[in-house]
DNA sequence: GGCTACGATGACAACGTTGTCAGGGACACG
DNA sequence: CGTGTCCCTGACAACGTTGTCATCGTAGCC
């Protein structure tokens, strides 16, 4: 800005005039500044601007698991377009549900001023957050709820989900069903669980004709938990996530069994498999919308207490759950 | 920064120096400074940091067009993983192929001064990233070249990969031969109808037996290219990307061809379907890491001349491109 | 005792902006 | 001609850090 002020031959507050479009500045004089400007290819540095101005640096983190699964890419989308609407960007990270790795980049983002936090959390605790929130940093939680930290929250009908999936089952016939879920450690994981169980309640299925095996999963606990599942005569398999219900699908091709499968998560060209693959389906991109609609409501001065807004999750039938014992 | 300095009875800077470990701080002073940081939740601005010392703010953009296509959230992770081991973050937007979005977008970035900037570039023009470039900032491009400015480029084998496709269908004996692309505006879908082209004219197909239709597409023009495409006896298709190979399938399910296929782009689930897809695969990950790899090795001074990577695409055969006319 | 050496600390400027306020010239009016 | 007003412009401080240099006290040495 210097360099400008001198080639233009003006004050650099002028520049700054001329940068902000204030008025009060000569016709001739902006002109100059303009060129000197463009000859010497400034860009106002953002960063000494925040310094100055104070709070913003029109930036929000969003801390998730992994960018690269298509449920956190759509987030991730939902998030960037309602940021941009706010004219703001989004600096995101991976943490791989890795507890250490989360504490880390929030604190990174929160040394770098973002005005908001949106976070997945990993682990129980994120007790790290709350000095944040108390010097004013708004966070949302996104798909889980913060554990020992209250902010406000936005989550998927994981349990509704769930007993929606084993209600449709037993409605087909189904007395015997299996449920692969994810590490209870993780919230959702947790909550599906719960709804599978009370879903079953419901539907009049004894205790002991309902089997679950929790995860971590890969291709090969699935194989064992399915073949374990079999022996006992499970009919009807319940996917506790997008992973899980492609591992599913990607033993079950190599076994004789063709039970009855409702998938949670809907992913891509599960209706162009065969049989079409029946899923619990909610919308990754809204719940990018619906977080990122708090934050930046929280951002713009809303203090109002703390919500949990709770996303409806939908049964999309389309062939495999609706097959009989 | 000051207040922590002045509950701890201690000036600023040597507040600087606990925060920043450096010798020469009493054991003493430095577990008051420790507690008052603790007490006051201080955590230091990075803003100002960066200010002070010069250059760095530790952060790298990605422009890219849409985050929540997989290709391109595949080619995210990968940035962020070598991003974190420089200890940078990844600033994100997608562009959705709009070139004033684009650049408004990469402006932004520099304004704020990022380490660095990975584009995939909208549109043909670019030149509003030279002053950029000479400024310092160092920019690769991915995936697209970046027109009529020259940096760093890394590619798919776009041409390789398209003939070894031709290639592989003619192998099989198919002699007439449809290809679907993406708008030939876009860098990519020209240059693999250039290897489809160049494919037919080495497997010896005469010209008048290759049939192109270039997009942009949904569903509806697919369909209508379809139907032309088999009125003159097209026998095998290819499909330009992962959006519109997909499409392709979801129209081929309501039709009762049933051509061999090929895709450009592997996709998940594409071995589970029926017949399972062949593929033209290229690893969106690895495209990710080279990018930055190289970004990084600007940004730590390599100022060799420019240079042009071009990852391998491989054939994965899966079944859909393996059958005869 | 007088000297140096060293360890611990602080005062101050600077990074690139912008907000505040004051200065200076032109012009109109009494 | 003096005065007030308006427009344009610039000097200066401040944002939160850190680099440079100076200061101070104490210990060690001759």
């Amino acid at each position: 800005m210097n360099d400008v002020a001198r080639l233009a031959g003006v004050s650099i507050k002028t520049v700054s005039r001329v940068v902000n479009d204030e008025p009060g500045v000569h016709e001739q004089t902006a002109r100059q500044v303009l060129a000197a400007i463009e000859s010497l290819g400034f860009r106002r540095n953002m960063g000494a601007r925040n310094l100055r101005q104070g709070v913003t640096t029109a930036t929000v983190g969003l801390l998730l698991e992994d960018v690269s699964n298509p449920f956190y890419s759509g987030l991730t989308r939902g998030v960037e377009e309602v940021a941009r609407q706010f004219g703001r960007r989004v600096l995101s990270a991976s943490s791989d549900e890795d507890p250490v790795q989360a504490r880390e980049l929030a604190l990174d983002f929160c040394a770098r001023r973002v005005d908001g936090l949106l976070i997945v959390p990993a682990g129980r605790e994120q007790g790290y957050l709350a000095a944040e929130i108390r010097a004013g940093t708004p966070v949302v939680f996104i798909d889980r709820p913060g554990g020992d930290v209250t902010a406000d929250t936005v989550l998927m009908d994981n349990v509704g989900g769930t007993m929606m999936a084993v209600a449709h089952l037993a409605g087909h016939g189904h007395r015997r069903i299996g449920f692969l879920g994810d590490d209870p450690e993780i919230f959702t994981a947790a909550e599906r669980l719960r709804g599978f169980r009370r879903g079953c309640a419901r539907a009049g299925i004894e205790r002991g004709a309902e089997f679950a095996a929790m995860g971590p999963h890969d291709e090969h606990s699935i194989g064992s938990a399915l073949r374990a599942m079999f022996d006992r005569s499970v009919t009807a398999l319940i996917g506790g996530n997008n992973r899980i219900t492609i591992g599913l699908l990607r033993v079950l091709a190599g076994m004789p069994e063709r039970p009855a499968l409702i998938g949670f998560d809907d992913f891509e060209l599960a209706d162009l498999l065969d049989p079409p693959v029946t899923v619990i389906a909610h919308d990754a991109k809204a719940l990018g919308h619906a977080a990122a609609g708090r934050l930046f409501a929280r951002i713009q001065g809303d203090d109002s207490p703390h919500r949990d807004l709770v996303l409806p999750a939908r049964l999309v039938p389309r062939g495999s759950g609706e097959v009989a014992p």
